[in-house]
DNA sequence: TAGCGTAATGAGAACAGTTTGCAACGAGGG
DNA sequence: CCCTCGTTGCAAACTGTTCTCATTACGCTA
């Protein structure tokens, strides 16, 4: 049997990376990853919503610290940021299984659909190589009307 | 001979657009219009850029007429919006002769270019007809480190 | 060509989203 | 358990964009 005091608290791989950097895992970090982790990854969310999420289930985050951690995320590569446009940047979490999606918008309702599509990635790629870049990602955002939106 | 006086100011598409739609042509329009003729297709300059291009060679217009012109042009498609983020929205002239063209940006210094590629343009409508929605347009950003960013 | 209705402009205030400065706090190594 | 230095919270500052409203001027009609 294995005593509580026993137990070593496995290190996240969000927390050993913080480590190694110098920098302190913190209960606000945990807490924005950890929504974001809850609530899977295809789901878009901008600062504001991660912030009235948190505070409406009791947590007390500020709304610079979410800004300060979602940018610390993406750096870190855990979160990826999409420019959906029109009112806001919102975030994801990167899931690593299948790294380039896509997004289909509606322009009308903002509902968001994900794709992916490895022509979409090989142009990335080709288009990089053509003039000498150095990939870092592709997104292609598909602006549409939904089926509810386009027969209004 | 044709007298001075018999010239007919043969209206551009700009301007026959608007009138067939209420709105007026002003000497403000016609100068936005005509820097990015003048500067051609393919350049990406944002409202600021726009307004400060305009006073430095002499031209006063408001960055809110700016602004206001530009939504216009956008409607009315003669430019295109493009959300390459970070500090603004860009504007370019729109080239009917090559309609769907993506960009390639240098996350660190901004540099763009473009390319195009049907692929992407098929990836795009496939994802809308896969969901039921009407396509509009699809972009592709490919967010890269050009050479001279990449070696620092 | 003058008169007129109304669209468009300029200037600054307002706005939303995001960032920053700074004093207080607290994670975690010694 | 203490001390250091990264992190937080708050409010003020910033940035890109839109709005308000008084004034100007385009372009139709007589």
């Amino acid at each position: 049997m294995i005593s509580p005091a026993s137990y070593r608290t496995h290190p996240s791989p969000f927390e050993s990376d913080l480590r190694s950097d110098g920098k302190r895992m913190t209960p606000q970090r945990k807490k924005v990853l950890s929504l974001f982790e809850e609530i899977g990854s295809g789901i878009h969310l901008s600062a504001e919503e991660v912030h009235s999420k948190l505070t409406s289930s009791g947590e007390k985050v500020s709304l610079a610290t979410i800004y300060r951690t979602l940018r610390l995320l993406v750096k870190m590569t855990f979160l990826n940021e999409l420019d959906l446009s029109e009112g806001g940047n919102r975030f994801e979490l990167l899931s690593h299984d299948h790294p380039d999606h896509h997004h289909l918008i509606c322009i009308r309702c903002g509902r968001t659909e994900e794709f992916e599509n490895n022509n979409v990635i090989n142009a990335g790629k080709a288009a990089a190589k053509n003039f000498g870049f150095k990939l870092l990602e592709s997104s292609l955002n598909v602006r549409a009307l939904c089926p509810k939106c386009s027969n209004k």
